[in-house]
DNA sequence: CAGGACTGGAACGGATCGTTCCGCTCTGCT
DNA sequence: AGCAGAGCGGAACGATCCGTTCCAGTCCTG
C-alpha cells in the first residue's frame, strides 16, 4: 500500500467516504426519512458504495447524529472555555449561539433523534453537552447579562425552533435563520425583564425523543 | 326529518362529522402524514364513516387546512377591528398573537400545505390573511409599539417557529409555546432596537408551500 | 316490516423502500 | 502479463404501508 497521496481506485473510494456523509448530512437534513436512494443519488454514486460502508441505514443515520452532537459539545466546550478565559460574556455567548446555527447540529441531533437506537457514545455526549450547557447557563446569569429565568433547558428549545426555519436555499435559509435568532436574542439580553410565562422544558422531555420510534 | 332534537341514527350520524373533524385535526396536527385510518381509530369509528364524509383523504386535509385559515383571519379581523375602534395596540397585538398561537392555525395552515391541491376558496383567504397581516403590522408601526424593522413576512414565520414546539401533552404544548411566544414578543416590544440582521422571507416563498408536492 | 341509511372492518392493489445480489471494471500485487 | 478481489452500479426482491373499495350486518324510519 502506497502512502497517504493514494492513487486510483483506493483514492476514488477515499474520496467516496466524505461525499458519501455530505450527501447524507444534506439529503436527511432536509427530510429524516428520505430513502437511501436519494443519499447515493445526491452523492452520485451507486447504492452498494453506501452500504459497502455502513450496514445499514439506521447506522449511518446514528453516525450523521453522533457527527452532530460532537461538534456541538466542541462548540460549547469554546464557548466555556472563552468565558473561563475572561472574553466578554454576552459577544461570547452570541457567538456561540451563531455557530451553532449556523453548523445546524440541531436538524443532525434532535431530528435524527428517534431514527436509530442510540448508542452508549450518543448518551455519553448527550449529557456532556447538558453540562457544558448548564454551565454556560450559569455564567451568563453571574454575569447578569441575560434575563434571569432563561434556563439551562431553555436552550435546546430555542435551537430547535431556529431549525424550524427550512427555507428552500442553504444561504437563503442561513440568513432567516439569523435574523430570528436576532430577535430570539434580543428578548434574551434583558436582565431585568420580566419572568416569561411558564417553565421551560423538563429534562426528561428532551431525552424522550432518543427513544426510538417503534 | 324531525327538527333540532335528533334521535337515534341520525343523532349519532351528526355527531360523528364532528367527532370525525376533531379527531383527523389532532391526527394530521401531530403528523400530517398519518394514515386515514389512524383518523378512525381516534375517533372511534371505522373507515367508511370516514369515507362517507369525504370523498378522499386530500378532501379532508383541504377541509382542515381550510378551517384553519378561516380561523386566522377571524382572528386578524378581530385584530384589525380593535386596533380601529382605538384599542391599545401593544395589549391588541399581544391577544392576537396568544389567540393564534393558542388555536394553532399553523400547523393546520402551512404544515398541511402541499398535501393537497388548494381550492379557489383557499387562494382567496390566504390573501385575506396577507392583507389583515399587512393592516397590522402597519398599524403597529404607526403606533410605534414595535421594532421598526418588523415585517409583513415575519408573522408568518414567527408563528412557524412556535408550531415547531411539538412536545406531548396538548396542555404542555400550550404552556410551552406561550413562554417563547412571550420570548419573541420581549423581543419584537422594542421601538428603538437595531435592526435585524437580513431580509425577512419573501411573498414568493411562502406561497410556495402551497403548491402540491408532486 | 321492508327499504335503505349508516357503519365496521376485511381485502385489494399500488407504491415505497431497505437490503441483497449479480455482473462488471479496474487496481495492485506477484 | 495476469489474476484475485476490492469496489461499484443498479436491478430485483420481499416486506410493509396505506388509500380506497366493498360487503355484510345493524338499526332507524316511514
Amino acid at each position: 500500500m502506497t502512502t497517504l497521496p493514494l492513487s486510483g481506485r483506493r483514492a476514488q473510494a477515499a474520496r467516496n467516504d466524505s461525499v458519501i456523509l455530505d450527501a447524507a448530512r444534506e439529503v436527511f437534513i432536509a427530510d429524516p426519512s428520505a430513502p437511501i436512494a436519494a443519499v447515493a443519488h445526491k452523492a452520485g454514486v451507486g447504492i452498494s458504495a453506501l452500504y459497502r460502508r455502513y450496514p445499514s441505514k439506521e447506522e449511518l443515520l446514528a453516525k450523521l447524529c453522533l457527527d452532530g452532537l460532537l461538534l456541538y459539545v466542541e462548540l460549547a466546550e469554546e464557548a466555556n472555555a472563552a468565558l473561563d478565559a475572561g472574553a466578554d460574556p454576552a459577544e461570547t455567548f452570541e457567538t456561540f449561539m451563531v455557530r451553532v446555527v449556523d453548523a445546524d447540529t440541531h436538524s443532525l441531533t434532535q431530528k435524527l433523534a428517534g431514527t436509530f437506537e442510540p448508542t452508549e457514545e450518543h448518551t455519553t455526549n448527550a449529557i456532556r453537552a447538558g453540562e457544558l450547557n448548564k454551565r454556560l447557563v450559569e455564567s451568563l446569569h453571574a454575569a447578569r447579562v441575560v434575563r434571569p429565568d432563561l434556563e439551562l433547558a431553555d436552550l435546546g428549545q430555542l435551537f430547535e425552533m431556529i431549525a424550524a426555519i427550512r427555507f428552500g436555499d442553504d444561504e437563503r435559509r442561513g440568513q432567516l435563520r439569523r435574523r430570528y435568532l436576532g430577535l430570539l436574542m434580543a428578548g434574551l439580553f434583558q436582565p431585568d425583564a420580566t419572568p416569561l410565562p411558564g417553565p421551560p422544558p423538563y429534562a426528561g422531555e428532551f431525552a424522550n425523543r432518543w427513544a426510538k420510534a417503534t
